[in-house]
DNA sequence: CGGCGACTTGAAACGTGTCAATTAGCGTGG
DNA sequence: CCACGCTAATTGACACGTTTCAAGTCGCCG
């Protein structure tokens, strides 16, 4: 279970919003190379370990925190009233869920863990409040905001204009280089938690869909995944293919 | 072509955020009914006519405005390399494109208009500083954020999880509530620039069904589209049912 | 009048969801 | 330790939704 690198504060601080800005408790053991920041924290947080399938904050909840991710995998999800369920997006160690900020505004998704995430809280208040004295960090906020709107319409893409088996292929490399970017890979592995339901319910497309494709995939020597849960890309430049995401304006 | 409740600045302005904070010189004619801001504008800005069918900005531009619609239709696209389209969002009078917020990170997404469009663009910077020292204008730039990614949650359900003829419905209810919520509805009734492919291109289908559809609401007595680009809904609950908009959780 | 783009309609092919039966894995408690 | 129940995954057959191809209509404009 711990064989691939972890978000130990030490990997996940160095590329987290809060360690560059040193708004946590848990950075100021660290030293800042060259920072033009106070060692102190700016920031009162608190951490929080929340179990697995657990729910962080439903539908109906004003939640007056930021949260960073520091360990485990998430998931911004809806409900359907027919029990259906859309899986908006993934949150991986080092992603900050910005909901909160404006407290009034509910989100209609809920926050559910899906390995046992370990969390960083920050109050909502407070955090505005160092918003608006480091305007560095007000820029960090809308590159956050920036991403988001990216990866929401890259949902749109693919959701509208992509089949099931490209939709796959793509939440899978869009997944391991999500966690390469932040040195959580271990060379063409990853951890991954997810079941078949979940890329199911991401992609909007049925688990016996999923379960097909995936071992085509497999059966093709694209990928392989074992039952630690943990995933192997071994061909990228087929599975890109298979993604449709080898043409270079596909974005 | 003017038989509907044209966004005229008295119209557009009572609902715009430029309007509520007197950002903008189209206002200032205005009395403002016991507010607390300066009749001044707080931001220089610059009205631009755009005709129909003509790009604002293309996914490679460094846009330094933002932008607010003051009348007609556009859309932000984006372009697949076989040449296919998926529509992330339609913009109607009174919307505001914040995405020059931060410049160097581009939206790969252009935006386009329908109709010919009349907008004011704020220069960034200045917008930003205003931004600063009125918190509750920055409320508002918060809660544009929310509803921006309710947007983009929406779409995401209804791409993943609903049918075509399901998000067909949804669309067209959705556009008429937007509408409606600014004032430029005549009775069942709003102006309705879209040609089937915009439809297409929005749900994520093809414009073979999004005719099919149609003429099936249609001639199921739910709607009537007329030639002079006017979209009446003859029955807004059995329009709601078909997109599965009438369970209540259904969201 | 001719040409063009938007729309319509039918038939066939394709992708995807549904149903059902079966197997594998995992934790619980006897 | 094994039996049990539960959930996840697999597989086949079939039905349905959607795209594709093709032909044809309509309205608009030069």
């Amino acid at each position: 279970m711990e064989k691939f690198p972890q978000p130990e504060q030490a990997v996940l601080c160095a590329t987290c919003l809060a360690r560059r800005y040193s708004l946590c408790h848990a950075t100021i053991e660290t030293v800042l190379e060259g920072s033009s920041y106070t060692m102190a924290p700016l920031l009162a947080s608190s951490a929080l370990t929340v179990p697995a399938q657990q729910i962080i904050y439903s539908e109906t909840d004003l939640h007056d925190f930021v949260t960073i991710i520091g360990r485990g995998w998430a998931m911004r999800e809806v409900i359907l009233a027919d029990g259906r369920r859309q899986i908006m997006q993934f949150l991986l160690p080092g992603d900050i869920i910005f909901s909160a900020l404006k407290p009034e505004s509910t989100s209609k998704s809920a926050l559910r863990t899906i390995t046992e995430v370990v969390c960083r809280t920050f109050n909502r208040n407070e955090f505005m409040t160092v918003l608006f004295k480091h305007s560095d960090l007000f820029d960090e906020l809308l590159e956050v905001w920036a991403e988001e709107k990216r990866q929401a319409d890259q949902r749109a893409v693919d959701l509208g204009r992509h089949t099931a088996k490209q939709r796959i292929a793509r939440l899978l490399i869009y997944l391991y280089e999500r966690l390469a970017s932040r040195g959580l890979t271990s060379g063409q592995v990853i951890d991954f938690p997810l079941r078949q339901r979940h890329i199911a319910d991401a992609t909007g497309s049925h688990f016996v869909l999923v379960s097909r494709v995936l071992s085509e995939f497999h059966s093709a020597g694209l990928i392989e995944i074992s039952r630690n849960r943990t995933l192997m890309i071994r061909d990228f430049m087929r599975l890109r293919s298979a993604g449709n995401m080898d043409l270079a304006a596909q974005s």
